[in-house]
DNA sequence: TAAAATAACTTGTAATTACATGTATAAAGT
DNA sequence: ACTTTATACATGTAATTACAAGTTATTTTA
């Protein structure tokens, strides 16, 4: 009777839909630990394995004695806990240009992150980005992808589309999770023309490692942030 | 015969405390699940919860027919996603002077967040501190929290004790989430002069809000970073 | 009426048991 | 010698049971 996908799994999509869709609002009780035993015919502890992803992510706050409280979904999403700039912002004030179209390299080295010998034999897909929030250029960033199982990739359009979209729409590839650095640094010339700045100026760093649901897969991002007049917001 | 401290938390803190004082090194494997139920007399979910935690956090990786792979301590500091900074980096390298003991004064107006008229009326507990990483300078931060009850909060001892362990521990204040701002800005003479860098020099600026389990109570930090030796690490 | 005690919830911790499934090593077969 | 098989051991999943401890609403008591 048993198959792939763990029961625990299953209600945490469940409850994850749910409260992204807005059946449970922020502020709502989810239903306490034993009625969801009782719901799905399964135990507290599988109950509470999937409570605990929730809790993780941010998406649920527990209190002793009272319930599961809806905290989520990990709200407007700064670029600080998940996903990329796009649903960061909304697209409404968001514009992309494209500096330098997808072509496939060599990894550099040293690189910013660990590499496989996998990654570094099948080469790198480089693609460098301006992000212009209205109109005016606060993002310039690098990204290196794998050449693994991507046909055509670079022949996409990228305009206006964000990275993680094509991913998902074109190559069902979600990004569910990473890690990055932080750090602040000086405009170089490069940097200082792209986001018209002068040089020397203080920049936000984040150079990002994104995981995904294809095992195995992951890709990087170097990201420039101008912060003069957005911050970059994250909650926790 | 158990007092307040659960196991999985304590097996959590002394597997941790070994791995960052490397009792087991980077690609280590720990003792299987069942040799530590065998060592410190607790079962398999309990045991399961500790590495849990760890496997959280990043400190492990798992393969399930092999075993837990010592993977951390992160190299960065985690102080963006989650807790306080003495728990990101473990304590042995960090120390942390008082610059300015906690005081009652006013709140800063305008404050980096809103704040309610309860706040307001009921005055603000300042503190200034500087923290060292192997004796370097790196966080300078201020904090800000209500005066609302919490008695005798300005006598503590506060040198090299986590602001986040003093509120857990004498006032059962558990720091829950939070949302931050992050910019690249410049050093002014008092941050170079603290955190002992050439004036103008780029700086990280984190403006936190800090929510807690007690409704209603929620604190504050600015914080500002050298990020030359140490980038912020975070995951997602 | 108002305060205090109680009961009926909630989540937190933890031991026990069972089986599934991936990994590595040693024994058996070719 | 090499491949295959079997075995032991690792983690993954999950049901069951028990009690501790915080929260809330009700009932009792002063």
């Amino acid at each position: 009777m048993k198959q792939s996908i763990p029961q625990y799994r299953k209600l945490y999509e469940v409850l994850r839909t749910q409260i992204i869709s807005g059946t449970y609002k922020i502020g709502d009780l989810l239903p306490s630990e034993n009625d969801l035993c009782a719901q799905y015919g399964i135990t507290r502890p599988t109950v509470r394995h999937a409570l605990d992803s929730l809790l993780h992510e941010g998406m649920i706050r527990k209190h002793r004695g009272k319930g599961s409280i809806v905290q989520g979904p990990p709200n407007g999403i700064g670029i600080l806990s998940i996903s990329g700039t796009t649903s960061a912002l909304g697209k409404h004030n968001l514009r992309t240009r494209i500096l330098s179209k997808p072509v496939i390299t060599q990894w550099p080295e040293p690189f910013i992150f660990p590499l496989t010998d996998t990654f570094r034999q099948s080469g790198c897909i480089y693609l460098e980005r301006l992000r212009l929030v209205n109109d005016i250029p606060v993002f310039y960033d690098l990204n290196f992808l794998p050449n693994l199982n991507l046909p055509r990739f670079c022949n996409r359009k990228f305009e206006d589309q964000s990275l993680f979209d094509i991913l998902r729409k074109a190559f069902q590839i979600e990004v569910t999770g990473g890690e990055q650095r932080i750090r602040a640094t000086r405009a170089d010339e490069t940097i200082a023309t792209f986001l018209n700045v002068p040089s020397g100026q203080p920049i936000l760093h984040l150079q990002r490692k994104l995981m995904t649901n294809r095992p195995g897969f992951y890709f990087f991002s170097s990201i420039y942030c101008n912060t003069v007049e957005h911050a970059l917001y994250g909650t926790f």
